[in-house]
DNA sequence: ACCCAGGAGCTGC
DNA sequence: GCAGCTCATGGG
């Protein structure tokens, strides 16, 4: 079906390293991407500016798409202060990073991916992301005829020890994830209960997790818990804050939209300034 | 060989 | 509360 998003690059979305499970579909007169979430697979062709082309039915789109693209939240705020133009900086990271939006993606395979994240480069990141599904994933079959590897639940890892993850080479990133799963399987956290928690019980609940500390919660709270407020601070942005800003930057100048901001930044600090 | 990556835990002060 | 060190692995 045809859906109309404004503010919506779709290569941008996809490259922004908030997810990694959208991958390019490769169409030399075509923008087209896959992704699999919420235990579907679509398709998503970028047919113009602010529409789309996605293979889902009516009801996917109204119960998961919608919600998982964040087309009921208004950009406008954050997009006017960025295109004011005192800050020059800004606007060019607005300019540059136009039609990206913040995802809501499923806590628990925020939460995995974001811990693997960590001392890792995107295309690395993914690569384990897709070897940790294929390992502990479940095969499906779209109604295309598409099969692919849905995400694991935290029920279907019930037991998971860290030594089980050694096939993925993850390193000191294995004990991590047997904590997490093993803390939310204890309930002793509550992904479905933290969606009710402001900002900073949010991400107060997520580093109870041994590896989450504060620039995974801060990813987990905004890419997955809709906290706009969330400002992830990682190499990238702490080099743009001192490069750009002197150090002199305060995420609360932008209350309600700091992530937006911050995802703008990143992006297009990490694709322009990687040398100097 | 060296340095870095969408960091965080641990120790010592 | 903080600086400093350490933690695997892969890529440039």
């Amino acid at each position: 079906m045809i859906v109309k998003i404004d503010n919506f690059n779709l290569e941008k979305i996809a490259n922004s390293g908030q997810c990694f499970r959208m991958n390019k579909i490769e169409d030399v007169h075509r923008c087209k991407f896959s992704n699999i979430a919420y235990g579907k697979y679509i398709e998503m062709e970028q047919l113009d500016k602010n529409h789309i082309n996605i293979t889902c039915s009516p009801q996917d789109w109204i119960s998961i798409w919608r919600d998982y693209f964040d087309v009921d939240f208004d950009y406008t705020p954050a997009i006017d202060i960025m295109n004011r133009g005192d800050d020059k900086f800004l606007l060019k990271a607005y300019e540059y990073g136009e039609g990206i939006r913040i995802l809501n993606q499923e806590p628990f395979e925020t939460l995995i991916s974001f811990i693997i994240s960590q001392q890792k480069q995107i295309p690395s990141i993914k690569k384990s992301v897709e070897e940790f599904v294929s390992l502990f994933g479940t095969e499906k079959t779209s109604e295309y005829g598409v099969k692919y590897m849905a995400f694991p639940s935290s029920e279907d890892l019930k037991g998971l020890e860290a030594k089980d993850l050694a096939p993925l080479k993850l390193g000191y990133r294995d004990e991590y994830i047997a904590d997490a799963v093993e803390k939310i399987n204890d309930n002793i956290i509550d992904l479905s209960q933290i969606k009710s928690l402001n900002f900073a019980e949010c991400t107060n609940e997520l580093k109870k997790v041994k590896g989450i500390g504060p620039k995974v919660a801060n990813c987990i709270a905004l890419f997955a818990f809709k906290h706009k407020d969330a400002f992830p601070r990682d190499v990238w942005i702490n080099r743009m804050i001192e490069n750009v800003y002197g150090n002199k930057f305060n995420e609360g100048d932008y209350d309600g939209f700091a992530g937006i901001i911050q995802q703008y930044m990143f992006y297009y600090y990490k694709n322009t300034f990687k040398k100097g």
